[in-house]
DNA sequence: ATGCTAGGTGTCTTCT
DNA sequence: AGAAGACACCTAG
């Protein structure tokens, strides 16, 4: 049965009071199979009206004929209407109670509803008689507590927001989103006022009733679409916990149900359950850091307990020959079984038993290979193991449809039970919680990686990066076939120094763009069934995947990753980036963008009260705001959606945050166009073009229409960042580390020579140079060794260094702006951004022409 | 009330 | 003024 409220805040108390209710029920519901055709059999609703409405004069009358299309219950007040749903409830009897947000808002209202009308029976909701009601939360809360939940004990309560943030990433969890994103429909969301405004014609009142109904069938669908009942039916299975509580989320409990069963089994000794509260890494032996949580409420992030993936430092750029990624399929679990990491296994080695070195991972000890795996690594292992059968049997000839899908959803449930053993062995609150184990296996992950970045390096390969488990290399190659080969030797090479830990290519790059740690963009490769070969786009990380940005902002952006990766000539993508800008800045400023391009979403991690600093944070601003006008009030764990306006202020942009209902209503507000171009689109976009030579930020900066000036010396900035960067890999050629500089130019020290010599840039370093270029004098008719005249070079080095001082000090500085060119001795008194603005066309800034150069710096 | 760590980026505050 | 640090979010794996 699927429960869906309506709610309405009283508009003396401001609290909110149930006015309808749709319910949908399907009494033939298998939860091990697909959707069924029919979503459900029957349905009711019921609706009351809040204490100062009343229902239009004819709704009773036209209810009855509508009664063929839609059952409606018609009740005069919050507490008939609620006694009318309990015994619904109590006559359907459901084993599954299905709604939105159940947990976070309708069982919390409900119960504080039984509550205030003093309703009988109220455990009615539940299968369990009970007379008292358990404590209700008090306001602030986020989400029912324990004994709220206890409420509806004997049905199984599936709330497809937990389900849906388990098994989808979106922008939001609320009813909108989901419908939007998952049925691809459209939910209607009613304000308070809309929905009191519905009280005043039978038709919107009928209307309001529907709409209710049509939600209920929304979240059905869901529910269907997202296979929960199926999955956790699999999970539950698997791990042997309460099936109940998978629908409740928290992947920890269900692991410890797993361990539990395959310890017991064994005759072990299981850890006991703590009831107390532990004190998450104590570390804090002296009154250095003392454990860095933020805030009191415990919400926020802790620091590390142990250190885990290992992440290579990218050679950033853009690539246009093939690259290959290769990963270690699952390399946690793996890395448990391969080393027999396990619970039984690990010791500690006898010289650190007695020390208190606790955290040292040296004084661990691993299995030798002749002991028998333990428990962790065995039930792994049958994860793995039923995960590979399965996949055989999903590969079978003549499966129904139906079948196979159960087949898939099952080898999920398996690869997500494995994968998630790791993590609970690092959660502090877990029963199986195992710091050591934990990080022990994220260690082994850094060798491993470390060590296939070695091998492939050995193997004269370009690493480019790697992340955890994936190394990615640069073949230089144009040749498809001959990168897969290259593939699969890797494969070979690196699979021959494990038992059970496996590397596989798991994908072809055509070309990439690699701007930072965790951030890039590329084009896969695919070979289809006809054997051509499609390509794919892959974006990780990078703004434009985040919900934090503006549409408009991801938008552009997106066509600037396309560009870039689209294989046209450099000239061609900044040419086709730098038009592109010029429209968004023109469509941006008159106002041609829709609204919804211009939202920003941001997740609620505490209660918007809970906030220190609530002022600077735009998101909070505007939940708070909208929590004071009543209604259902946003808390920890929602999404807010806001845009920045202009709004006649001149305060900071962060505090010119609005709902776009806000902005609708009102006429004052202006979207702030500039903030949109200037903090939206211009930092996304020049990230993204930061490899990217023939364009800078300030290039772009132009394109949009802001003032190019300020964001030239921050170009320049990254620029030498940059080149300090190049200096630290030693990877940079000379070339590029002395382009500044000027060459030096000795004459041959022969009296009747003076044959002009000129150092030229070296191939390796600068002393094997001086040794190769100023041996014999170049002139035939020379017979000199130059370099053996020292004190002449060196004398001819001296008047050069003179020189170049001379010339620094004579400080002549030059426009950098090529089209002005000035060039000037006289230091300016206008300053931007601590660099001196050119007299001449007052808008570029001065270089000194003889500087240092920025490597040197 | 409850999976982990690594990493980038924006905004505000504090220090130099 | 600019650097440095705290904090907040979101993502990769």
């Amino acid at each position: 049965m699927t429960l869906n409220l309506r709610t309405l805040p009283n508009t003396k108390t401001h609290q909110n009071e149930i006015i309808g209710a749709a319910c949908l029920i399907n009494p033939s519901f298998h939860m091990d199979r697909p959707a069924p055709e029919q979503p459900f059999q029957q349905h009711f609703c019921a609706i009351s009206k809040p204490n100062d409405c009343i229902f239009p004069w004819d709704f009773n009358e036209k209810v009855q004929k509508e009664s063929r299309k839609m059952k409606v219950e018609v009740l005069p007040t919050e507490r008939a209407l609620l006694g009318f749903l309990l015994a619904k409830i109590h006559k359907i009897d459901p084993d599954l109670i299905v709604g939105h947000d159940i947990y976070g808002y309708d069982l919390d209202i409900l119960l504080h509803r039984i509550n205030a009308n003093k309703i009988p029976h109220w455990s009615k909701i539940g299968r369990l008689k009970r007379t008292v009601m358990p404590k209700l939360s008090s306001y602030p809360s986020r989400g029912a507590s324990h004994s709220e939940k206890s409420a509806m004990c004997g049905r199984m309560v599936c709330d497809i927001k937990i389900s849906a943030k388990e098994l989808v990433r979106l922008k939001s969890f609320d009813l909108t989103e989901l419908t939007l994103q998952i049925l691809k429909q459209k939910h209607v969301e009613l304000d308070f006022e809309q929905i009191r405004n519905m009280y005043s014609s039978t038709a919107m009142l009928l209307h309001l009733v529907e709409l209710t109904l049509i939600d209920s069938c929304h979240i059905l669908n869901i529910m269907y679409e997202l296979n929960v009942l199926p999955l956790a039916l699999q999970i539950t299975s698997i791990c042997g916990n309460i099936m109940s509580r998978t629908l409740m989320g928290g992947r920890a409990e269900r692991n410890e149900f797993l361990l539990l069963h395959a310890f017991t089994e064994k005759d072990f000794i299981v850890p006991d359950k703590e009831y107390k509260k532990k004190v998450p890494a104590p570390v804090a032996d002296e009154e250095e850091e003392v454990d860095v949580t933020k805030g009191k409420s415990g919400q926020g992030r802790r620091k590390p307990a142990y250190a885990g993936g290992l992440v290579l430092e990218p050679k950033k750029g853009f690539y246009d020959k093939y690259i290959l990624l290769l990963d270690f399929n699952s390399l946690y679990p793996s890395i448990i079984q391969e080393y027999n990491i396990c619970f039984t296994t690990i010791t500690r080695t006898e010289q650190a038993k007695s020390a208190e070195n606790e955290d040292d991972l040296l004084s661990l000890e691993l299995p030798s290979a002749d002991l028998k795996p333990g428990i962790l690594p065995t039930e792994i292992r049958k994860l793995v193991e039923s995960r590979r059968q399965v996949k055989g049997l999903m590969k079978q000839e003549g499966l129904s449809h139906e079948q196979i899908m159960q087949y898939d959803i099952r080898q999920k449930a398996l690869k997500l039970t494995a994968n998630s053993m790791y993590g609970c062995l690092g959660f502090t609150f877990s029963r199986f919680y195992a710091k050591p184990l934990a990080a022990l296996i994220t260690m082994k992950g850094r060798e491993i990686l470390m060590k296939t970045k070695d091998l492939v390096q050995a193997m004269n390969l370009d690493v480019i990066y790697g992340d955890t488990d994936s190394i990615m290399i640069n073949s230089n190659s144009t040749d498809i076939n001959e990168v897969t080969k290259l593939g699969n030797k890797i494969k070979g090479e690196v699979n021959k120094l494990y038992k059970l830990l496996e590397i596989d290519i798991d994908g072809i790059y055509k070309s990439m763009l690699l701007l930072k740690k965790k951030k890039y963009a590329a084009l896969s490769v695919h070979k289809g069934p006809d054997g051509k070969y499609t390509t794919q786009e892959e974006k990780k990380g990078l703004d434009i995947v985040r919900r934090d940005w503006s549409g408009l902002a991801k938008s552009v952006g997106d066509y600037v990753v396309s560009t870039i990766l689209s294989g046209e000539s450099r000239e061609t993508v900044v040419e086709l980036i730098h038009s592109r800008l010029n429209e968004v800045g023109e469509q941006v400023r008159e106002g041609k963008i829709p609204v919804e391009e211009f939202l920003i979403t941001k997740q609620l991690t505490k209660n918007p009260e809970d906030y220190p600093d609530k002022k600077s944070l735009p998101h909070v601003q505007v939940a708070l705001r909208l929590n004071s006008k009543g209604g259902k009030r946003l808390k920890g764990g929602d999404t807010v959606a806001y845009v920045i306006c202009e709004d006649g202020s001149n305060l900071a942009a962060s505090q010119r945050a609005y709902h776009p209902d806000e902005l609708a209503k009102s006429d004052s507000l202006k979207i702030d166009t500039k903030y949109y171009l200037a903090h939206q689109v211009h930092p996304v976009v020049s990230r993204l073009c930061d490899p990217i030579e023939g364009t800078d930020a300030s290039h772009i900066a132009e394109c949009l229409g802001l003032d190019p000036a300020g964001y030239r010396h921050a170009a320049q900035a990254r620029e030498e960042a940059g080149d300090q960067e190049l200096l630290d890999t030693v990877k940079v050629t000379d070339e590029e580390k002395y382009r500044d500089c000027e060459r030096l130019m000795v004459k041959c020290p022969g009296a009747t020579c003076r044959r002009e010599i000129v150092l030229d840039v070296p191939l390796k370093g600068a002393d094997m140079y001086i040794e190769a270029s100023l041996g014999k004098c170049p002139n035939e008719q020379c017979p000199l060794i130059v370099a053996k005249n020292h004190v002449a070079i060196g004398n001819q080095l001296t008047v050069a260094i003179r020189d170049h001082i001379k010339k620094y000090y004579q400080g002549w500085m030059k426009c950098e702006d090529m089209a002005c060119g000035a060039r000037v001795r006289k230091m300016p008194l206008m300053f931007q951004r601590g660099h001196p603005v050119c007299p001449s066309c007052n808008k570029g800034v001065l270089n000194p022409e003889v500087g240092i150069p920025s490597p040197l710096k």
